[in-house]
DNA sequence: GTAATTTATGACAGTCACTGACAAGTGACA
DNA sequence: TGTCACTTGTCAGTGACTGTCATAAATTAC
């Protein structure tokens, strides 16, 4: 497993550098105003090839975040069953953080940038928040096995929704200077999660609370 | 005021007769297989004019829902200074269903007709969630404002964060038969509330109450 | 009432995101 | 080394969306 092959070798690099260029031109001259064709120049490649590597244009500024939600969801799914959904929740969220603290420090830069180009474009964020909101309906079903309630319960919507505010609150609503470090996020997001414990009532998340 | 003038009268009938036929067109044959062309030919509009009335193809889906949160963002500044902002959030919350409740029927049914497309159309639920997302800059700072916090105070983003996921689930996780009746969805949404309410500690939005 | 002015519309040309199809090049593997 | 699978470039095409200009209709001025 140690070597992937050349061939596969070749994609992840080619995969990367169509990524670093789009979000270099994107800081340059704003992602409106950059072209597919421009992006594809700067890596020496055929357009064409640009959409076999990401469906839509925004896909290669969304994509590492992307990677992201499904290490969340990988997390969730080894989180013990008789973990409270919220808490599992947060300890998948936690692990995001993590593997970005633990990974190389070039992939760590290409995320952290990926989400400085997000925040300031709004089309960007937009398509980020779909993203998330496509993520929920896993993340609701996954809440809802462990739990072993209907598919039409409100309970796990509501608690996948809250928690999916408050990971917003956490990772996506930073000031500028909190994306230069990735402890600072962690800390954003530890302080965000404490500020949700506080405000809820225990066993909100547990069904059959609210008597 | 009773009579707007007849060029006026006009634009709203062609807006109207716009977003009929798109919602049918949309419904017939889904969204992404029905072209700007034929929503114009169907109201004997040249295209060009369609995006003189909508900005985007899916704006003819979401202008309602649009319109909605306009009046949302209304009812919030007649709110008491005084209020809890949660609670002055829900007040608003409701004045949309009640606008829906005491409005014209016709313009009633298009609602919940452009809604069912919505929730059918994952591009289109998507956008929904995005001008959600947009409108809740505004009640942040809306919030902010009533509150007296700063702009980097983490309590008006956690709140209304908060209060958006409790609105999309009582909005628009409903359903289909709730799509039919504005009841069920006034109900709805109340349960969704008081979910909430019976969730969070008393006081909880007020600043300074985790000690 | 008619003339002047504003405003909505249609027609046309053009850009750009994105896709299907086919041919040619390159790594994988016997 | 030769065959096979996969990746890439080229090309042609669709559809969303925009700028521009001329025309027609509604509003206002006279």
């Amino acid at each position: 497993m140690r070597r992937p092959g050349l061939r596969e070798r070749k994609k992840q690099k080619t995969r990367l550098a169509l990524i670093d260029a789009a979000l270099s031109l994107f800081l340059e001259q704003g992602y409106e105003a950059t072209t597919v064709d421009q992006i594809a120049a700067a890596v020496d490649v055929s357009p064409r090839t640009f959409f076999r590597y990401f469906a839509t244009k925004e896909d290669v500024a969304l994509s590492l975040a992307a990677d992201g939600q499904e290490t969340m969801l990988a997390e969730l799914a080894t989180r013990p069953a008789d973990e409270a959904p919220f808490t599992a929740l947060s300890h998948a969220a936690r692990a995001v953080v993590t593997m970005l603290q633990e990974g190389d420090l070039d992939d760590t830069a290409r995320f952290l940038r990926a989400r400085e180009v997000i925040d300031a474009t709004p089309a960007l964020f937009a398509g980020s928040v779909r993203r998330l909101m496509e993520n929920e309906r896993r993340l609701i079903a996954e809440i809802s096995r462990r739990q072993g309630t209907g598919p039409d319960d409100l309970l796990p919507h509501f608690v996948v929704a809250l928690f999916t505010a408050v990971a917003r609150v956490g990772f996506e609503l930073c000031e500028p200077a909190d994306l230069d470090d990735v402890n600072a996020l962690a800390a954003r997001l530890e302080s965000t999660l404490t500020l949700a414990e506080s405000s809820l009532r225990p066993g909100w998340d547990r069904p059959g609370h609210p008597v």
